[in-house]
RNA sequence: GGGCCCGUAGCUCAGCUCGGUAGAGCAGGCGGCUCUUAACCGCAAGGUCAGGGGUUCGAAUCCCCUCGGGCCCGCCA
């Protein structure tokens, strides 16, 4: 049931006004129309106060201000190349019609104009109209003209409005985009292949999280929505696809909050016959790229600069735990047993459940003494084995992996990439610690997974990306809600469910 | 889960300290205006002050509860 008000039942009466004179508010098309950039574009050659009359152009879009001067009507059409000025007289249009539009168009309106490209007495580019045709007539009233939709809520949750009033939150979501298929140009042309993967499966695998939980009619059986691409991806390199990625959404049954959406988008990337610094190299290459793109495509602003810097080498890059020892003063942390690992953690306030696993203790510490200090884009390396149970172990540092993770400041984790673990006796054994001590709940052992490793995972690298939080980084956003089109909220209580309704009158 | 903050007209915001008939701008209505661009001028209209309860002669304002949201912390990791 649509809540219907004032303006809105104005606005509707105008509908009827105007199918009672013929003509209708939702006509099926303006052909020939063409872009406010170009009419802009041929504007330039005009002189001010003059029209160049020697052919009509069409143009199409929103109403967004409408300046009523007497006989002379000004108003400002925004399209998606940009906003032009529509220039009404009444003795361009005649009189009668003149008054009529007038009486017709409200500010939110989706008009097509026909006319000639002129520009004002004060120089603004302009279509001095001589037919207008209405295309869609808005009954809800747009946002306030100048303030636009401030609240942020609304925002959210009805992001059409944020889009229509906001060309800043417009540019973003474009950018995001434009992003997105840099990365697939990048990848496909050093030889990837994009596949898509299951969203739907008996077991959310290859992380630690808390899947979402839905049910098959076919199968007459649960089913989980994807955590991670990892495992069904090494899956495809051992089938023989040697270099694959996946860019798509993943899902995680947690919170959201500044940095973290129960539903994100993920890269994966799997590369046969190369390690981690093969992969840190694709990754520091993509990074420059994106930043390139940034910087393009927001018309080489000094704020997109900045922060595309940050995508540039030279990185920082820090041991894992040659780093943890120098900023706590810890010795010998790696080594040390889960009990002793319990205590430190309690000592910095974490109050993670006393039967974690010592990689959760030492991600802990980790958390609390290093990654405060990163100030610029910093790669982790050689973590501990025992926070990383899909990661092959290092090849020199022993009780150490190939790993590496990239943490853009204030301290958010952006990516995090391995030397595949592929000894499939190994992978067995790491699934098995993590269950005895983490809890089925937690994490889920893909047996099927173990047994296409012993058919012959090749040596391979693999990194996963949180795409929306490189385009947050690169997009200056201080909320992942801020990149995401329509994120997660919760829904709007029903009327029937703001407790007791008005008593009988 | 804890703390702090926010919710007033379709939109942007005052009013809340210190309780006394709910205000402005935009948008909308009517009138005026042929070069404005947040156009301007005049008139009239527009409210479940998020919802519920309490205190009080009197509550947008003070107190409690609920709902929705924001920020910080914790947790998932």
């Amino acid at each position: 049931m649509e809540e219907s008000n004032r303006l809105e039942e104005e606005r509707r009466a105008k509908v009827t006004r105007l199918r009672a004179e013929g003509l209708e508010p939702y006509p099926w098309e303006f052909p020939g129309r063409v872009g406010s950039d170009r009419i802009r574009e041929s504007c330039a050659r005009i002189p001010p106060g003059e029209a160049d009359r020697s052919g009509s152009v069409r143009v199409a879009g929103r109403l967004r201000a409408v300046r009523v001067h007497g006989k002379t009507t000004f108003a400002d059409l925004e399209d998606g190349y940009g906003t032009v000025q529509l220039l009404l007289r009444a003795d361009a249009l005649g009189e009668a019609p003149y008054g009529r539009w007038l009486s017709f168009l409200d500010p939110g309106d989706i008009v097509g104009a026909e006319g000639f490209a002129a520009v004002s007495r004060r120089g603004e580019p302009s279509v001095e109209v001589g037919g207008l045709t209405l295309l869609a007539k808005a009954i809800a009233p747009p946002p306030e003209k100048y303030h636009g939709l401030q609240d942020p809520e609304e925002k959210l949750r009805r992001r059409y409005l944020d889009l229509l009033a906001s060309p800043e939150s417009r540019e973003r979501f474009r950018l995001r985009t434009h992003l997105l298929q840099e990365i697939r140009a990048v990848l496909d042309a050093s030889g990837f292949l994009e596949v898509e993967t299951p969203v739907l499966g008996p077991v959310a695998s290859g992380a630690a999280a808390a899947p979402f939980v839905t049910r098959s009619n076919y199968l007459d059986q649960e089913v989980r929505l994807r955590i991670a691409t990892e495992l069904s991806l090494k899956r495809l390199v051992v089938g023989g696809l040697e270099k694959v990625y996946e860019l798509g959404k993943v899902f995680r049954n947690e919170d959201l909050d500044t940095t973290h959406s129960p539903e994100f988008t993920e890269l994966e990337v799997y590369w046969a016959y190369a390690d981690y610094h093969d992969m840190r190299r694709l990754v520091e290459s993509l990074f420059e790229r994106l930043a390139d793109r940034t910087v393009e495509l927001s018309g080489g602003s000094e704020e997109a600069r900045r922060r595309a810097a940050a995508f540039r080498p030279p990185f920082a890059t820090v041991d894992f735990v040659d780093e943890l020892e120098r900023r706590s003063g810890l010795v010998g942390v790696a080594e040390k047993g889960r009990e002793e690992l319990a205590s430190l953690a309690r000592g910095i306030g974490s109050t993670v459940p006393a039967e974690s696993t010592r990689g959760t203790f030492l991600d802990k510490l980790f958390e609390h003494y290093v990654e405060p200090t990163f100030d610029r884009l910093t790669f982790v390396v050689d973590h501990p084995a025992a926070t990383t149970p899909l990661a092959k172990r290092h090849r020199s540092k022993p009780g150490r992996v190939e790993r590496f993770e990239i943490f853009v400041p204030p301290g958010y984790e952006l990516g995090n990439a391995y030397t595949e673990l592929n000894d499939p006796d190994e992978q067995e054994r790491r699934f098995r610690e993590q269950l005895a001590e983490k809890g089925a709940e937690h994490y889920a052992y893909d047996e099927e997974y173990v047994r296409a490793l012993r058919h012959g995972l090749p040596p391979t690298t693999g990194v996963g990306l949180g795409v929306d939080r490189i385009v947050m980084a690169l997009t200056g956003a201080a909320s992942i809600k801020e990149v995401l089109l329509f994120p997660l909220v919760r829904p709007r209580p029903l009327p029937s469910d703001r407790g007791p309704a008005a008593p009988p009158g």
